[in-house]
DNA sequence: GTCCTTTCCTTCACTATGTCAACTAAAGAG
DNA sequence: CTCTTTAGTTGACATAGTGAAGGAAAGGAC
């Protein structure tokens, strides 16, 4: 047995030995020859870069030969992803929520803390608690934090944040110096599609959009293998995109906006109030549509029609082969799909191919592990990211 | 003067040299220094790049020397771009449409041809008599041709055209055979696009659409400077994206419809089918709008919703700064102008920051030219692409 | 078994590209 | 006239990748 101790970080590897760790967590066990070709790369190159890894224990090869075909069969290069570990973290209305996860994205503990307020001290003090509780066993190679609001893909610093009342807070470097670890920021969107991207439902597709229903109505989209960040980091603000001439107003004052149809509280309002049941929860809501209530069905039918807009408007616009469904309002799902495949039929341009739309069950613990990837991907980037400052 | 034939194509140059000149093609004269700076090189790097261009001929280094603030004043370089000539080529209904540009995307001269059928042989042929009318003075470097349809950035064969009724066609290579010149292929709305970026109004913006009205609606998306050339090639099919929940059918029978609202012949009939004149053209469109003609009045108010929701719609998702509509379609701006803008600003989300519409007149040319523009663009991608084939 | 072919992988000499450190060069500021 | 600042060069060196040549390990033909 190897001591563990000796791994190098991700994060200290060069540039070429970063994209055959990229190449072998995405795709499982490469052989060499395959490796080459897909970073187009010549053989002798995989000889020469694949030593290091292999001497220095970050890469094993295995022993059963992978055969294919005829001719010498390929040597297949393993990463244990367990022995690299990642902590994810996002902030939440009253809420801390962690996980740590290896390299591929396997979520390993969770936890999370209550937030009685939101000022920098009490959030950096909950979160550096948090850390410290789920950074026990082995060392942590970087830590990931999704927050609300508009920042560029691997920031450090919270320009200006509405909810949490912030504006230039330097988060990441306070973390770094609070736990020692090297942090990153991220939208909280962006994180969750890293996550859905690298480990979960959209693993293997280049191009896709996940769209997000529950408190709010939230967008993340990968193109050509890369998650985008919005120029401005604004990407997905469709909240209060209007998807109907008609229908209720959303807490803006917007009629027919996406928000209106689609968020747990309008849905619950929406059922709720004609019934006179102003604390009707979706679980209740739920069990008024299967029992055949008029007003519960008709409110779901409208959140389907409004998740088919969008996602016709997402596939018009962007041409994406499919699209992935997920946030705690999911559960919807069952009582709106008729009418959204309806609404998504009908909207989608006649030239267009239909998405294939993929539900994506998942907790809170998603957004947190979404995080964990995004720290993960920071240190495999290339070029690399710059190393962690003096405290 | 120095000997035009002895400066070397773009097309064989190393990586760093293409790199140096993309920066002067994109930012104009700058310093060793500065190119150092944008291209993440050290100034050491950059003499010894520098130097054999300057020794070919290819970039000249400026008398004037660049003073600002303090300091040695910087020796700008510059690369004459006209010494380097592309064709670019746009295959639409009954014609083909062709321009000699230089690498600044500076037409020198255009031309176009009848198209009487759409058979492979006339299609190619029409298109080799054009290339070769265009190509009279100088060599030319690269023939860039834009065709409606999917095709992946700088593609070789045309796959699938439903207009043209081909399959599998690998017009690159017919045309590099008839012609002698590398050639590329690219999705017409595309080329557009890279045309606007390169030399029009997107230059130096690094995120925006280019909303196309005339025959049907197009779209381009450039992001992160990159143009979007969609998974499948098929972005931007909004074509018959619904728009309104009521209003006129489209050619297609959708209700609604960007198609229904936008397109020539739906204002042209629009206008002149409750008014009994099958035959109305945009100009007397115009004119009725002018004299304040209800239907006409009410048939741009209809366009300038559309258009409005349209970018509305691209903002929210992708949170584009700036818009560009091109066309020729567009002349109708004016009369849809102030409905346009009201249905902007009301179908924005609140939280998304206001784009720039800017309005870009251009002719069938401007289609042309971008395909040429994609032929530069191609000469200097890296990695270099493959050569031209053997013929 | 003994070839032959195919594919994998390595070695070695070589090229391309880029860096650092030390230097010269050209301007403005005091 | 010297100091500071910025630009550019030089030469020794580092890094990353390549092609050509050959060894290694499998299956297939005989």
């Amino acid at each position: 047995m190897q001591r563990r101790a000796e791994i190098p970080a991700l994060g200290s590897l060069g540039s070429s030995a970063r994209a055959v760790v990229r190449a072998l967590l995405l795709a499982g066990p490469l052989s060499r020859a395959e490796l080459a070709r897909r970073l187009e790369r010549s053989p002798a190159s995989l000889t020469k870069i694949t030593r290091p890894l292999l001497d220095s224990g970050l890469i094993q090869e295995e022993t059963a030969p992978l055969s294919e075909s005829r001719g010498r069969p390929g040597a297949p290069l393993t990463l244990d992803a367990s022995r690299h570990r990642f902590i994810g973290v996002k902030v939440t209305a009253g809420e801390v929520y962690g996980v740590r996860a290896d390299a591929a994205g396997r979520v390993e503990a969770s936890a999370h803390r209550p937030l009685v307020d939101v000022k920098q001290g009490t959030v950096v003090g909950q979160i550096v608690h948090l850390v410290k509780e789920l950074a026990e066993p082995g060392p942590v190679q970087a830590l990931g934090v999704g927050l609300a609001g508009q920042m560029s893909r691997f920031d450090r610093t919270v320009r200006s944040n509405a909810y949490l009342g912030w504006d230039e807070v330097p988060l990441a470097r306070l973390l770094e110096q609070a736990t020692g670890i090297p942090t990153v920021l991220s939208g909280d969107a962006r994180a969750l599609t890293a996550g859905v991207q690298w480990s979960g439902p959209g693993r293997g597709l280049s191009d896709f959009a996940v769209l997000t229903v529950g408190v709010g109505v939230g967008l993340g989209i990968v193109l050509e293998d890369r998650v985008l960040a919005g120029p401005t980091g604004k990407v997905g603000m469709l909240g209060h995109h209007r998807v109907s001439d008609s229908g209720p107003l959303c807490t803006n004052g917007h009629r027919g906006c996406a928000s209106a149809f689609l968020t747990t509280d309008a849905i619950t309002r929406g059922i709720g109030v004609p019934l006179g049941r102003t604390d009707l929860d979706l679980e209740t809501a739920f069990r008024l549509a299967e029992e055949g209530d008029d007003v519960a069905l008709r409110v779901f039918a409208d959140a389907g029609h409004a998740l088919g807009v969008l996602i016709a408007e997402l596939v018009n616009i962007l041409g994406l082969p499919a699209v992935i469904l997920a946030g705690d309002g999911l559960g919807m799902l069952a009582h709106v799909r008729p009418r959204m495949d309806a609404a998504l039929a009908e909207h989608l341009d006649p030239n267009a191919t239909t998405p294939s739309v993929v539900p994506f069950t998942s907790g809170f613990d998603e957004w947190a592990r979404g995080a964990a990837v995004v720290a993960c991907q920071w240190m495999l980037v290339d070029p690399p990211s710059p190393a962690l400052e003096p405290a």
